[in-house]
DNA sequence: TTAAAACCTACTAAATAAGTATGTTATTTA
DNA sequence: TAAATAACATACTTATTTAGTAGGTTTTAA
């Protein structure tokens, strides 16, 4: 199983998006800087998460990529998946064919893991995270530090 | 995070233990054959499963491992942790200081997922797993691949 | 026409995981 | 007492993945 920057990242430039993308759409350039994320590797990120439909683009100045859809509809299980092939603790990648073709011992335990943690990520939508104290109080900072510079 | 091959032959090791270790302690080399897992490898996981004290030792013909306590005691969660660092999805190890000395706009939900799946895994014990149906199933079918071969 | 931005592809470096190899040491048993 | 067994220890190799870099092209607004 993994989850790891390259997840982290996109739920977080997800989020920014959610967060500054009212009226029209914010380049990547904007995301690298507010969050820290190397411009090139966000490019690479938002060909995944274009393709899932995640996001939609605009080309030329003053473009960039905006929500495809409300960020009350887009869960943070679904932007993982995108970037990240799965969230699936078993090693056969569910397929039950751990062990000589059958499952192995611990099979059912990471089986249900898996579950878990879809369950608790798909739970949870983009715009909660707008909502949340945590998150706020971080965009305040993030705004701070871009005046500063 | 990661939660890979590494803390899954961990905890398959482990319950085999608890599935075989009724009278008397059991080799690796047994568990290597039972659940194919290279004997090497699980050396090295042994060495850290002891220095945890999740399992006790006996050199010589006829020895081999046990658990340390009973398996109503070991959880899931403490076995990854052995051999695994920790089961932690943050950037910053929980630190809190993933951006710029202050947390990232992320690192609540991470934190949150992080709780969640301790909390899941270290509320199933070994023997839990001893008594699960799907388990003994599993147990049943390496008894006879045993004998076959 | 220029600049801004998405879009695309290939490459590199670092980290980690997984596995291999080769021993040494302790202890039982014949 | 010798041989076999199994833990214990360490170093090395290989493969994979991640994270990041580099160097472009295409589109489009100003």
């Amino acid at each position: 199983m993994r989850l790891t920057t390259r997840g982290r990242y996109a739920v977080t430039a997800m989020l920014d998006l959610a967060l500054h993308g009212a009226d029209g759409p914010i380049s990547l350039a904007d995301i690298s800087q507010r969050q820290e994320i190397s411009l090139s590797y966000l490019e690479q990120l938002f060909a995944k998460l274009r393709q899932n439909e995640l996001v939609s683009s605009v080309r030329g100045p003053g473009g960039g990529y905006r929500l495809a859809r409300s960020g009350e509809s887009i869960n943070v299980a679904e932007i993982i998946d995108a970037v990240n092939e799965s969230i699936d603790a078993t090693s056969c990648s569910g397929k039950g064919n751990c062990q000589s073709g059958g499952v192995c011992l611990t099979h059912h335990l990471w089986d249900d893991l898996s579950q878990q943690i879809h369950r608790f990520l798909s739970g949870i939508s983009l715009d909660s995270l707008v909502h949340q104290q945590e998150v706020r109080l971080v965009v305040l900072r993030q705004a701070e530090e871009s005046e500063i510079s």
